[in-house]
Formats: structure tokens, C-alpha cells, sequence
DNA sequence: TACTGGACTTAGAACTTCCCTC
DNA sequence: GAGGGAAGTTCTAAGTCCAGTA
């Protein structure tokens, strides 16, 4: 078909084009089948949606305690029984070790099956933080120019923001604004103070600042002893905290510390962000244990909102949170059993999709031609999330940042450039912007002029027709478990394993390192995850330019040494000394300056150093006189340098032979090598981020796989959590595993 | 059957520790 | 051994998806 072709099908009704809609008699953008809106948490009459609570488990309400005083909360006084004790009073114990590390859960085929997801679970609760402590009288909030007296309520909540004067979330007026109202209210609340405060540009928090900073720096200057004293004593108030018995064996539990009070920092232009995040009490929180095991004793004066013995669940605990009203839980940690079974189910699952992908994918190519509007859009959506990596994009609410996925794809997100080139220019989530000119399959370009065809217009809906559920109904045809975000680990993993068969078994560690952070980077690059450029970037690429450029320096005068000491040797190895004419003057006398600022540089550093200690020390300070002979002598080196490259003859130091400077030319040679790959792996990673694929999209045992038939160590490709994490993998997997 | 609460995974930012250079 | 940047870890926001309910 040619280009006018389909322009002038596109130009025909929809049934003209051999599509039916299932509503014929309206427009595509007027009809919704199931009509999308953005979501709003209120009910339609504006009151507040009405809560669900599980009828069928095992309840223990405990008492509510009303207005608990801000201050109350610690663990000083909680948690006297720690996990030793409860062990031995709750929980049967196994026939071998009570501890998780020589359990192989991966080699137990009936572990993790059934609606059961733990027989016994015994734990300590929850760690609260601290108490505020209010702030000396000195530091206050000031409001033109006014001291302002806060009660410890409302310092609290100012301090927050003092505290983060100088971020870009204090500079934005949303948060700014959310922030305020938040603060004024917890004022009114708490009693209110000396000055009326109305405006929030004529609060100045910059006393309060400093004194945070100041804190912050006494903090950093601490003797090590100190922090060390610091440490010891937080980790022995968190150590009955961090493990929990799991059907009888010792398991860690990942975030035991309930979150701190603060302001809420919204991603992207977050209509709630600056908002009051408000402190936890233990009556807020719903413990969930195992019926026979002890319940931990809540903080002294108060009591636990509820406790749970729901087999069904793998939290601890949880609270409801008051930003978004939604849940937060305390879990395991990565790698507890619980989590690593069903991580490698997920990537069991995305294995299995291989067996169904040729079918889906001839499927929806054939489906994109389909009479029905509906499942043209499920053909094409399933077409973006395969092909693109999309994500499913289920619907928002208003009182969220506007971010989408490939279902909320709206019309101002797609732009379209015959004959198939589409533009997605979109915030992803995470408000992350996911920006792809790309070139289609012809229907499926076909496919989304339709989906924009008039009456529709920017603010509408692409696929108005389906959502993730309807789609996610269609994939669980063809496969049990199939969603659309399967699509991403199966691809990711796919990728990963066709990048690596690309490798060669040759090279050093770094090399073959280096290689594989390539395939990683493919993967974060097909699931678009990106960072920030960190501040120092730029200057740190350039330093390690300039010392690769100094270290060749520094290799070829060694090869002229070599021919001042034998000459004949150029004859013998000619394309050994090939590159001592590389550098042109220009350059050598650049690398020369450029080296001698920087020793310059360091001298006079030095100098302030050493004159700042003789101070602090009571001695005599140096003089300029001392600082100006070693500036002398560095000028002393410049010229020989500079000499040295106008003669091109470098002095040969004192027992140097041939063979040494041979030897030092290898390690040097050695060094460019490794510093240069380390250069290229900083560039090309700068905004991509390796983690989030390494952890949660790249079935471990491909790592595995590549560490032992690549003879990499392990520690190279996986960091300590990791290792930890994928503890299965790394035992499970051989040199011939494949995705 | 549609809706949504609830439970879980995925994500980048923020913070801490480690390690290299001087 | 101090300073600074990179690597590693923690924190918690923001997604996905399923099951229970109206």
C-alpha cells in the first residue's frame, strides 16, 4: 500500500477502514465504553471514599488512645523482650539451625506454594523515631524581622522546612504553598504564638538553617571514636529489630524503623508535595504475627491500633499514611526467603512467556487490523509495551502528578511523522521523561492516527477503550500470570541474555566487565532508566582525560630514555617507538604546564595545610619565603621539562637499564588501558542508571552464568545486598544456564 | 461486572561508607 | 590521615495488579 493510500484511509470513517465500534452511533472520543476519567479520591459527592476492612482474620483491636502528646512516642522503654526471648517461649524449634543461612528454600520444590504464605512468625514490632527535641532558645523562626516564639509543634514542622532550605524542593511554590498551610494549622492547633504570622515570603528560616548546618558539621567532625560509640549503641537498640523468626528460622526484616515525621517530598510537579507528613503513634499501627507468638510491647503509655495473625500477608506491619491515605508496610528484607521466592517466580513467569511470545506477537500483529476498536487498541497497546518497553499506565487522580504509562497515553503524547514515525514525549513514573522518536509497524502508525482522529483532542485519552485490567484480561488468555508488566522483565532478561551471547571470552577482568556493563546499559536503555548527572561530572571526566594524556607523556619519554640508553633498539622493534612522535610539541607542552599548575597548585595547598596544623599545634608557622622555594623549584622542573621537549631528549635517571623502563612502560601501558575504560564506562553511564535493571529486571542467573563461564568473580558484578539477594541464583545457576 | 482497597514490586534521591590520592 | 568522589545502602515515593465487595 502506498503512503496516499493510507493517508486517504485514514481520512475515511473508521468503518470504511474495516473497523467496527462496539458503540456505533457516537464518536470515538465522546463514547467511552468504560469511561476513563482522572481519578479523584473523593466520592462523587466530594466526601471521602469509604473504607474496607477484612472481616475474615483474626482481630485483637486494641485500645485508642486519643490525642497522643507529640513528644511520647521513643523505644526507650520498648521492646524489653527481644527476638531470643520470644523464640524461646513462641515458636516450635526446627530440627536443624534456627538461623536462615544454611537453608536452601530453592531446593525445597513445595516451599512458597498454597494461599499460605508463612506458618509461624514471630517479631518485635517496629523502632519509632525519636522524639522531637525542641530547639535552643537562640534559634528561632523569623517573621519580619520578628523573633518568633513557636510551640515545640509548630517548631517542629518549620524546622523541617529550615532544614531543607537550600534544596530545589524549599525553592518550589507548590511546596512552598502546601508547606505553610500545613504549618499554620499545626500553629492554630498547638496554641499559636507571640507574632501573627499571614505570608509566608516573610518567614525567615535562616537561623534555623545555620543551626542545622552547624549541627550537620559537628556531626562530620566527630572523633572517630565517637561515631563509632554512636553506631555501636544504635545498632544494639536496632538489633532486635532487624530479624524476626519465619516458620521457625531467622530471617531479616528489611524496614523496621517507622518513617520519621516531615515534609512530604513529592516527585515531578506533585500537587501534595511540602504537604505534613505526620508522625506515627503505635495506635496507628496494625502489627501482624503469627496467633501464638507474644505481642511485642508497644512504647510505654501506649497501645498497638490492632494486631493481625493474617497468614495471607507477608508485612509485619503496617500504617495508613496521611499524604495519599494509602498503606505502608514493614516487610522482610531482599533477601528473606519470602522475597526471593516470589522474585524468582517473577522471573519463572517471564521465562514461560517465551514458549507463548511468537503466538502473542503474531496474534496482535493480526489483531491490529481488527474490525473491533477495542482490541485494535489491545493489539497496539500490547505492540508499545512489547516493542517499546512501556509500562501498563494505569489511571491517576487529580491530587497526583500528572504522569502515564502506555493506557493513559494521551493525545498531546504521540506525535505522528508519515510514513511511520512516531515521537513519545511523555513523563513516565517517577515523572521520569520518556522521549523516543521511533519507527512503527505501518498499522500500528495507522492505528494511533485513528486512536487521534477528530473529535478528539490534547487531554484525551489515546485508548479510550481499554485500561491495563481489560488488557491484562486479554494476555491471561494466553498465558497464566501474564500481565503487561511481564513484557518488561521477559525483555530486559531477553536482552540481557542475547547481549551477552555477543561476548567473547577474551580480554582481562575489566575488559570483560566493562563489556558487561555495556549489556546492563543496553537494558537500562530499553527500560528508560535514567538519573541525574551528578554535579561533578563534567570535571571529573576532563581530570581523567588529563591524566590519561599525562600518563602517555610519561610512557613515550620513558621509550626515548630506552633509545638514550640503546639506540639500536628502535631498529630492532620499530612499532614499539612508533608513538613517541604521537604528541606534537603543542600538545607535550600543554601536558607540561598543565602539570606544572597543578604541582604549583598543590605546593601552595600544602603550605596553608601545614601552616594551619603548626597553628593549631602552637608551633612556628612557615613562611612565605619557604612556600616561594618550593614554587622555585617546581619553575626549575618546567624549564628542564620544557627543554626536555624541545630536545626531545628526557634525562635518564640513575640505574635505569632498558629491561626496567621496559617493565614501567607495561604497568603504565597497563594503567591507560584500565583508566581509559573506566573513562568510557563513566560517559556512557552518566544518565542511565545500571541498578534498577540489575535488580529487578535481568533474571540474576544470567550474571551468574556470565561470572562462571567468564571467570569473573561474582563481587565484580553483584554488590554485597545483592549477592545477598540473589543468593538463589548464585547457587543455582551454572556456565550453561540460559534465560 | 466495575470499582477500589490492599499488597506487593519498582524507582530515583538521599545518605553513608569506602577507597584512592595527596 | 584528610579530603573528595565513587560505590554502596537506605529511604520512601510511585508504580502494577489482584481479589473482595457493592
Amino acid at each position: 500500500m502506498s503512503d496516499s493510500d493510507e493517508v486517504a484511509l485514514a481520512k475515511l470513517p473508521d468503518q470504511s477502514n474495516g473497523l467496527k465500534d462496539e458503540n456505533e452511533e457516537a464518536p470515538l472520543a465522546l463514547i467511552k465504553a468504560s469511561p476513563k476519567k482522572r481519578k479523584s479520591n473523593g466520592s462523587a459527592n466530594g466526601e471521602p471514599k469509604k473504607k474496607r476492612k477484612k472481616t475474615t482474620k483474626t482481630k485483637v483491636k486494641a485500645e485508642k488512645v486519643e490525642d497522643v502528646p507529640m513528644t511520647e512516642v521513643a523505644n526507650g522503654s520498648q521492646g524489653s523482650q527481644d527476638v531470643k526471648d520470644v523464640k524461646d517461649t513462641a515458636t516450635p524449634k526446627p530440627e536443624d539451625s534456627e538461623d536462615g543461612d544454611d537453608y536452601k528454600w530453592w531446593e525445597d520444590d513445595k516451599f512458597g506454594e498454597g494461599p499460605e504464605r508463612w506458618q509461624t512468625l514471630v517479631h518485635n514490632g517496629v523502632i519509632f523515631p525519636p522524639p522531637y527535641e525542641p530547639l535552643p532558645s537562640y534559634v528561632k523562626l523569623y517573621y519580619d524581622q520578628e523573633p518568633v516564639d513557636l510551640p515545640p509543634a509548630a517548631e517542629e514542622v518549620a524546622g523541617f522546612f529550615g532544614a531543607m532550605l537550600e534544596t530545589d524542593h524549599a525553592k518550589n511554590p507548590v511546596f512552598q504553598k502546601n508547606f505553610f498551610e500545613d504549618f499554620l494549622q499545626v500553629l492554630e492547633e498547638s496554641g499559636g504564638c507571640n507574632v501573627e504570622i499571614l505570608e509566608f515570603e516573610k518567614c525567615d528560616f535562616s537561623k534555623m538553617y545555620a543551626y542545622f548546618e552547624k549541627v550537620r558539621e559537628e556531626k562530620k567532625n566527630m572523633s572517630k571514636q565517637e561515631k563509632k560509640r554512636i553506631k555501636d549503641e544504635r545498632d544494639a537498640l536496632e538489633e532486635p529489630y532487624r530479624t524476626c523468626l519465619l516458620n521457625g528460622r531467622k530471617e531479616n526484616v528489611g524496614n523496621f524503623k517507622v518513617e520519621p515525621p516531615g515534609l512530604f517530598r513529592g516527585r515531578g510537579a506533585h500537587p501534595k508535595t511540602g504537604k505534613l507528613k505526620k508522625r506515627v503513634y503505635p495506635e496507628d499501627i496494625t502489627l501482624n504475627l503469627a496467633a501464638d507468638a507474644p505481642i511485642p510491647p508497644a512504647p510505654e503509655g501506649h497501645s498497638w491500633g490492632e494486631v493481625r495473625h493474617d497468614k495471607s500477608v507477608v508485612w509485619l506491619a503496617m500504617w495508613k499514611e496521611n499524604i495519599s491515605d494509602s498503606f505502608k508496610y514493614v516487610k522482610l528484607a531482599a533477601n528473606s526467603s519470602i522475597k526471593g521466592i516470589s522474585d524468582m517466580k517473577k522471573f519463572e513467569t517471564a521465562r514461560r512467556l517465551k514458549d507463548h511470545i511468537e503466538r502473542i506477537r503474531a496474534d496482535y500483529r493480526k489483531m491490529l487490523k481488527d474490525q473491533f476498536m477495542q482490541n485494535r487498541q489491545i493489539a497496539t497497546a500490547t505492540y508499545l509495551i512489547d516493542v517499546f518497553a512501556l509500562r501498563a499506565g494505569g489511571e491517576k487522580g487529580d491530587d497526583e502528578a500528572d504522569t502515564v504509562g502506555c493506557c493513559s497515553l494521551r493525545y498531546e503524547h504521540v506525535t505522528l511523522k508519515p510514513p511511520s514515525t512516531v515521537i513519545f514525549d511523555f513523563l513516565g513514573k517517577d515523572s521520569i521523561r520518556f522521549y523516543q522518536e521511533v519507527e512503527v509497524d505501518r498499522q500500528v502508525f495507522k492505528n494511533l492516527r485513528i486512536f487521534k482522529k477528530e473529535p478528539k483532542q490534547p487531554g484525551d485519552d489515546l485508548f479510550d477503550r481499554i485500561s491495563p485490567s481489560t488488557l491484562n484480561k486479554h494476555l491471561q488468555g494466553y498465558m497464566k500470570g501474564l500481565t503487561a508488566k511481564v513484557f518488561r522483565t521477559y525483555n530486559a532478561s531477553k536482552t540481557m541474555q542475547d547481549q551477552m551471547d555477543l561476548i567473547e571470552n577474551e580480554g582481562t577482568v575489566s575488559e570483560k566487565v566493562m563489556r558487561y556493563n555495556a549489556a546492563n546499559r543496553t537494558v537500562a536503555i530499553l527500560c528508560n532508566h535514567q538519573r541525574t548527572v551528578t554535579k561533578g561530572h563534567q570535571g571529573s571526566v576532563e581530570r581523567i582525560q588529563e591524566k590519561i594524556k599525562e600518563m602517555e607523556w610519561q610512557k613515550i619519554r620513558m621509550k626515548r630514555m630506552i633509545l638514550q640508553l640503546d639506540p639500536s633498539e628502535k631498529k630492532k622493534k620499530p612499532k614499539y617507538f612508533e608513538e613517541i612522535d604521537d604528541l606534537t610539541k603543542e600538545d607535550l607542552m600543554m601536558i607540561v604546564h598543565r602539570l606544572i599548575e597543578k604541582q604549583k597548585e598543590q605546593a601552595q595547598k600544602k603550605w596553608t595545610r601545614d601552616n594551619e596544623k603548626r597553628k593549631a599545634e602552637k608551633q612556628e608557622l612557615l613562611g612565605e619565603d619557604d612556600l616561594q622555594e618550593k614554587l622555585d623549584k617546581i619553575e626549575e622542573t618546567k624549564k628542564e621539562y620544557e627543554t626536555e621537549v624541545e630536545t626531545e631528549n628526557p634525562e635518564v635517571p640513575k640505574g635505569s637499564t632498558v629491561a626496567k623502563l621496559q617493565s614501567q612502560i607495561e604497568k603504565l601501558e597497563n594503567r591507560i588501558l584500565n583508566t581509559s575504560f573506566q573513562l568510557k564506562d563513566k560517559e556512557d553511564n552518566s544518565e542511565v542508571s545500571l541498578g534498577t535493571s540489575k535488580m529487578n529486571y535481568i533474571d540474576p542467573r544470567l550474571t551468574v552464568m556470565f561470572s562462571k563461564k567468564f571467570n569473573v568473580p561474582i563481587e565484580k558484578l553483584f554488590t554485597k545486598t545483592l549477592r545477598d539477594k540473589f543468593n538463589w541464583a548464585i547457587e543455582s545457576a551454572d556456565e550453561n544456564w540460559r534465560f
